[in-house]
DNA sequence: ATGGATGTAAACGTCATGTAAAAACGGTTC
DNA sequence: GAACCGTTTTTACATGACGTTTACATCCAT
């Protein structure tokens, strides 16, 4: 028995949103959903889910679009929905990184089945308590970081940052899935947000076995050598 | 590029043989098959793959009554390709553990973003780190060195370099192919920038077993002596 | 011995990164 | 609204890394 997911739909479809809901209820996993583009890309930002779910047609956005902020710092896998049910657009929406693409109309039974085994296929642990190495331990939802003894309170984005970098120990993060993953927009050449909140987060990270260490040229990685 | 994938097909249907094989062609992945439930256990019980496509319908059997045996130890993931298109034929398949179930007859393109959709969300992270001998061990995306002892961090021509000359142990790499491999032009004569990270080089391989000879009015070799 | 090939330290031009400080932003509270 | 606060972003400048060139010493085949 798995503890139960978090799953958001982003559909404007009224019936969609009745439908999901209850398959999602009835397999004992959270729901929640938005019905435009804005407000799910405010909830993305805010809460991390296991799942999300893509309608294309929304009334302000084509909802493929909110694809590379799921992605970002690997949040979450996203399922799309959708009435769009030509070869083009299933090639489209896969490219995108949708690891299922389901068109309407679905039976229940079936989109139930293929949320499921989406789950068991690509549920990350859940995990609110991040650490690396012994000495470094985050909490996510309270954003603090007990580091060396000492514990103190991270900003929104150092955590989405760390959280970022953790995510990836060993891996090199570039400044591009780095920036989609902190401020859910594409990094552009000159922008320096990403080095002062690098900077700001190394000075927390003194005394801990873990470190900041930068690829030059490509991005930055969290290295721990105890 | 990563590297190509081992995907085997399971389908007595000569059609679907050539339409998957070309797809995985194209795709630039390795490709195998077999007919009927019999000969695929025999093959997977020898070989094993990143990916497997599962028709129902064989000649001896149900296909989907090969996938506990794919799924054991985790050998690989398999998705369903079949003319059963019914909803409950769905929902045993992906209840069974497919990571998606897609109904014949289906266009090539919709199968091959399947395909590529499927292996990208659930290949193994690459493989980043080359050795030589013991002592000697490079992490080519961190450009990390670790040689006796100490570990390091190599410039981005550095580490083209140092993979060169990996990838031809013992044997000697000409000026003109590393220059390619590092600069991506040709060699012209009177260019010292080879001998110079060459040297830079040597001076970080001290202390381990390996070391880059000079092959006198040729190139470059690196060799590995234990 | 000699001329060309190689070894390597030092210098350069260029661009990427580190970081302090100022400015802009977004919420909250009066 | 206005004043405040914590946070994020921009600005500005200092520092550093990188690939290449230069210069000169050394090595090697002939």
């Amino acid at each position: 028995m798995t503890a139960p997911a978090k799953i958001f739909l982003v559909d404007d479809d009224v019936l969609a949103q009745i439908m999901v809901g209850d398959i999602v209820d009835q397999l004992g996993h959270h729901f929640s959903f938005a019905s435009d583009g804005a407000s799910a890309r405010k909830v993305l930002e805010e809460k991390a889910f296991d799942l999300v779910i893509l309608d294309r047609r929304l009334p302000d956005t084509d909802g493929l679009l909110l694809a590379p902020m799921i992605q970002a710092e690997k949040k979450a896998s996203f399922i799309v929905l959708s009435s769009l049910d030509s070869p083009n657009d299933q090639v489209l929406g896969l490219g995108m990184g949708a690891i299922d693409y389901v068109c309407k109309p679905v039976e229940p039974v079936v989109l139930s089945a293929r949320i499921k085994a989406c789950l068991a296929a690509h549920r990350k642990p859940e995990e609110t308590l991040l650490s690396v190495g012994a000495s470094l331990q985050l909490d996510t939802s309270l954003r603090r970081l007990s580091v060396a003894g000492r514990t103190e309170t991270l900003s929104p984005a150092e955590t989405r940052l760390l959280v970022c970098l953790i995510r990836g120990v060993g891996q090199p993060c570039d400044r591009m899935r780095i920036s989609m993953a902190i401020c859910g927009r594409e990094w552009v050449y000159g922008d320096r947000t990403i080095d002062v909140l690098i900077s700001r987060l190394r000075r927390r990270l003194r005394g801990s076995s873990a470190r900041i260490i930068t690829v030059h040229g490509l991005g930055y990685s969290l290295i721990d050598e105890e």
